[in-house]
DNA sequence: TAAGTGTACGAAAACGGTTAAGTGAATTAT
DNA sequence: ATAATTCACTTAACCGTTTTCGTACACTTA
């Protein structure tokens, strides 16, 4: 590897130099700026990123934490989407990003912060994670500026997908297509989970919306037996409803098999809505009405705020911001108001 | 930060005698030993990794090219499956990864093997790529070691899920249930695909099974678009085929679609099998049968085979590694000898 | 007792950069 | 003409490690 030495040497200058022309300081003069660039060109000269961070404490390194958890991992089409958007944009702004390890199977393990720690990131994004954990907890009290997704802390930047405005939009556009019985099989219990249910009720109750308590169950993400299950559970009910939400895309094919079993047509029977907007719900018939969350965006406004928080840490402002989803019109919701 | 001089000032002995302490060696009493190592804990130390790497020359940190192809990225279902498993088996060893970048936007933006130069990577791992641009070309001729997914280069170790073996299952699978009527809508132009059509054809040929050339489609991978479109084609034919395969899982949805459009059933009227064995399609009925590609397995011997190369370069041999997957059976392939 | 052997530790150079302070020459101000 | 300033570059310290080579001392061995 060509280092500044061999440059200084060939050009007979010092690394100083060397390191001021290539760096573009201005106290070099432009004759030999011009010189040294070239003759650094044509060496193949590469910075050493270890050397200059050493020295300058600065890595254009971003840390993140994608733990997984039950199902999902990097294989997780909402968080993939987002790390990937994530990914995308502080890539143009000239930074890598690395995996904060678990390290799982290791004896002396270095905890989260710790490992950031070590590897001096610039920054952290903590797009999946338990966040309730106490390594977790540590992470984002250590002092390095931190991002996370989806959840709130005391003193951190959060993005956040708008759960409470989503769930309002869905329902109320199912509200508008003529929807008056309308089951919910929310995801297990979760800050996410939360926001949208209440909203769910809160919606209901503004639209004067009567949910029977036997409209409401519960299946984890991602879970299409305990969706089926449930779907089961209300397809049985006297009433039936005339349409049902699934926590989210991917576990609402569960209940979709269901349905299908009753030889229940879609939506002409039953209507069924999703939460997330994944891409092969769009592909497959009928095709899922559903809240596609703005997995770009969010990715995007996460990489911007935490670059921000790295290169201006005192003007820049710690805050939550809220990412509007919209309601993806599948053929999953019948119009009810056409009849 | 606490660094190690830190710890040699609290312990009275010299940094020299801390680092060794802390890397065990041998010509450092234990008494002195264990004192430091107690310090340094309490003291909350953190070996700083670019410091240790500008001297020793290993960073611990594995580059992954993951370039965003057409529709992939990070959000491709196979790819990020084998991106997990890769990640699991070197974290594991102690190795963390970094994306290598893009840096799509930027003006003087470094190639890809700049960026690994730079950076320091122990090695690479190429999951998915242009395989044939000169950035990737140049990337594997440069002297830092390579494993490569799916695809083979001249002198560098690569896993490759074995096409020839997985498509002469599947197609031997689908004739046995009693179809001697098989279509294939292959994939775009590639390695792979090629693969895949020739080792269709020879297993044809071994099964004395005749392939119309009206039987053959082409669609690009992942394109729902192009496999409704060539599947209406396959549909339209005087004598239709009784199975059709597919580029891939995602986009035998198009071509699921466009069979129930035609008012088919699945797979009483017509057969359908995909390619690689995404979770979703396990999750939809009907459940695709289709030939699961072992990403697990993939993504380990990836990693397992870079840390050889890395930490045993002369004695680890560069070879290809086939990964064989297995039918998976849903049932979206009708068993024709029944009746 | 003198020479040889370990043992436990330290001094210092090195890795590849950055940067504050210094220096000599040329330019400008007085 | 002299002092002050600017310009262009160098010196040297430093970032936090690792590692080679010494060295001082205690302990065998002849």
């Amino acid at each position: 590897m060509v280092s500044m030495k061999d440059i200084s040497t060939a050009c007979g200058v010092s690394v100083a130099t060397v390191s001021k022309a290539l760096n573009d300081h201005n106290d070099i003069g432009s004759e030999t700026k011009k010189y040294i660039k070239k003759v650094a060109d044509e060496m193949g000269y590469l910075p050493n990123s270890m050397a200059k961070a050493l020295k300058t404490h600065r890595t254009y390194n971003i840390g993140v934490l994608f733990a997984e958890e039950a199902y999902s991992g990097l294989t997780h089409d909402y968080y993939s989407f987002v790390l990937d958007s994530f990914k995308n944009t502080v890539e143009e702004k000239g930074y890598d990003i690395t995996f904060v390890n678990s390290f799982k199977a290791r004896s002396e393990r270095p905890s989260y912060l710790e490992h950031c720690r070590s590897r001096g990131f610039d920054g952290i994004a903590i797009v999946c994670a338990d966040f309730y954990s106490p390594e977790i907890m540590q992470l984002v009290r250590g002092n390095i500026p931190t991002v996370t997704i989806d959840h709130m802390f005391n003193n951190t930047s959060a993005i956040m997908s708008n759960n409470v405005q989503g769930m309002k939009d869905l329902l109320t556009y199912i509200y508008e297509k003529g929807h008056r019985r309308v089951a919910y099989i929310h995801g297990a219990d979760s800050a996410v989970t939360q926001s949208r249910l209440s909203s769910f009720y809160r919606t209901a109750a503004q639209l004067k919306l009567e949910i029977a308590d036997e409209y409401i169950g519960m299946a984890p993400y991602r879970d299409t037996a305990a969706t089926y299950k449930e779907t089961m559970r209300l397809l049985d009910l006297k009433e039936r409803p005339t349409c049902i939400l699934y926590p989210d895309d991917f576990a609402a094919f569960g209940g979709i098999n269901a349905i299908k079993e009753r030889g229940l047509r879609i939506p002409a029977d039953i209507s069924v809505a999703g939460y997330d907007g994944i891409m092969i719900a769009r592909h497959i018939e009928p095709t899922l009405t559903t809240l596609a969350q703005d997995t770009a965006k969010l990715g995007q406004k996460a990489g911007e705020k935490l670059i921000s928080l790295i290169e201006h840490p005192k003007t820049t402002l710690v805050e939550q911001i809220f990412v509007e989803g919209h309601v993806y019109e599948g053929n999953s919701v019948a119009d009810l108001t056409e009849k």
